[in-house]
DNA sequence: CTACATGCAAAGAGTTTGCAGCCCA
DNA sequence: TGGGCTGCAAACTCTTTGCATGTAG
């Protein structure tokens, strides 16, 4: 078994839940370069499996902490979590719809968590969206 | 009329458009301390106006830059934008679902255009959304 | 074997669209 | 007056739910 799939497994099992077909379809599905849209995903799974079970897989993999929603314009998207990743942000290009993962800033987490601890807020978790035009589609713009 | 009002009806103006009963009662409404949900929107305006063109006006507004969506959980919230506002980020409280917004802070701000520029991205507009529990619930957590 | 998970089908939100008539500029 | 705007109704997309059947442990 693959590692992503050992610790899906994993996870799983610590909390008493099966490892199906299903689930593991999504799971796999999950497992792209770059956040994918409910809608995308359902288009992946749908061959195999229907709607219904893939919205209840994205609700327990939430629950789970396997996947998270990332907030994309208006919509969400969906990533393996931290757990199968590691904490950062994302560009979003609004010209090529690209999305570029940012490396973790200390400075920019501690900077959130210093003003939100200034008001006496307890941080759970937090995202950000930074939206713009990326490298590549400036240079195309400037020819 | 009053101050946002004006401002308001310029900004129609300004691109053709026209001010309506239907986009006036829109806009009136957006006028609340907190951002709203597109529901709770349809709610305070569908007595009056059609649901049709509160999502017209809102896409309008959008476009014109009048108000902005933003990210809380996984759905959208609408407010005026920063042209009726001011720039600013939001905690959002899991508990109570409350909203408070954090004041602007240049720091902040200079350290995501700093990370955005070495990736060589020009960046248009960010949004930061941060989960937890505010102060209130904390202290009810330890009664 | 039994409880949990799935597929199916239908219902329910949320949002968009075409069109005829209305109203602002 | 005329083009843009609105209300209405219907269509569409996205998501959830109930129930009978299937399957993992």
């Amino acid at each position: 078994m693959t590692e992503p799939n050992l610790q899906f497994a994993l996870v799983l099992h610590e909390h008493n839940k099966s490892i199906t077909n299903a689930r593991h379809i999504v799971f796999t599905a999950l497992q792209a370069q770059e956040p994918m849209s409910m809608k995308e995903l359902v288009e992946k799974c749908v061959i195999h499996i229907d709607r219904a079970s893939i919205y209840r897989s994205v609700e327990l993999f939430e629950q789970l902490g396997i996947l998270q929603r990332l907030q994309i314009g208006w919509k969400y998207k969906l990533e393996l979590s931290s757990s199968f990743n590691y904490h950062h942000h994302h560009l979003t290009c609004t010209r090529c719809n690209g999305i570029i993962p940012l490396p973790e800033d200390s400075q920019l987490e501690k900077r959130l968590e210093y003003l939100a601890a200034k008001m006496n807020f307890k941080t759970i978790d937090h995202q950000i969206e930074i939206k713009g035009i990326c490298k590549k589609c400036q240079t195309k713009e400037t020819r």
